[in-house]
DNA sequence: CGCTTTGGTTAGGGACATTGACTATTGTGG
DNA sequence: CCACAATAGTCAATGTCCCTAACCAAAGCG
């Protein structure tokens, strides 16, 4: 938060590598929200998508999504909601536990999935063209590593 | 978006490198937004902190916040109306068109901007110490010129 | 000068996310 | 095997954020 031009750290480094973090980011979830929307999935919205994407193949429980998402489980519950009207996914009884419930990803679901899937497949070429093969591994492995101290849910 | 596990790509890269460059992004502004808070710059929302941090030190037009924040000029007036209320910035006349209005940062947002700068000095040196220089220094010359093909805003 | 563009504001509504209080199931220690 | 704490989730009310639409005024341009 603020860019500060004061105090300590040579100033090339300076130059907010927080926004240099979020610009591509915003960039991979609008492209693919757009893929989304071009191939007809456009009866969501990006909040809901965002809770939709932390849905396991295996079924989520709801307070993982919210933790993920870092919402509380009262929001991710309404998207939920919406999702499942929506025909994205659908709410199971959780076999091992009288009290959850595992949110599984339904039909209109897998294919949203497989048209996101495929956008960033596209934009990862692209930025790998771009970048050189070398640079964009390089990034990967940073990305990977900087993760290990800065990400709250274990993985 | 939607984090697919089929389809191209060797799937060592595919592990989501949206999620990837996020994560950090929000180490990053948690982080000092919790820094602010502690030092006493309680009284606004993240959101509002969004818009101030984007306020250049000459001022800035709403116009630009509103296009570096990426929302429309109604939104960002109404943080700016709070962050006027709160004291954090000002606006002046722009002497140069007589349309337009310059907002300013005041006195107690300067004091936000030097607790902020300090704070992201203080990651930026556990990310240097962690990843080692070399790498850290990659990550930035990366970022930047992955930068060049994502960022909507020139500069 | 008219006309278009640009910078901002006002008004109203919808989407998102929070706090607080509640139910029900699970697990645990006495 | 039962009181008790912790956990999964819901309901209700509220507040914050952000958008569309409509508008005003100054600037730029033919």
């Amino acid at each position: 938060m603020v860019d500060g031009t004061e105090s300590g750290m040579d100033d090339e480094q300076r130059i907010d590598l927080g926004v240099s973090l979020f610009i591509p980011y915003r960039y991979t979830e609008d492209r693919m929200f757009r893929a989304l929307r071009d191939a007809g999935f456009d009866d969501w919205t990006l909040a809901q998508c965002r809770v939709f994407q932390r849905v396991s193949p295996d079924g989520s429980r709801l307070k993982d999504l919210a933790d993920q998402a870092q919402m509380t489980k009262q929001s991710a519950s309404v998207m939920v909601d919406q999702l499942e009207r929506l025909g994205y996914v659908r709410r199971l009884p959780d076999p091992s536990d009288g009290r959850a419930r595992l949110i599984v990803i339904e039909e209109r679901g897998r294919r949203a999935v497989e048209v996101a899937s495929k956008a960033l497949d596209e934009i990862l070429a692209e930025w790998k063209a771009y970048l050189g093969t070398r640079n964009f591994t390089l990034l990967h492995q940073i990305l990977d590593q900087l993760r290990e101290i800065t990400d709250p849910y274990a993985r």
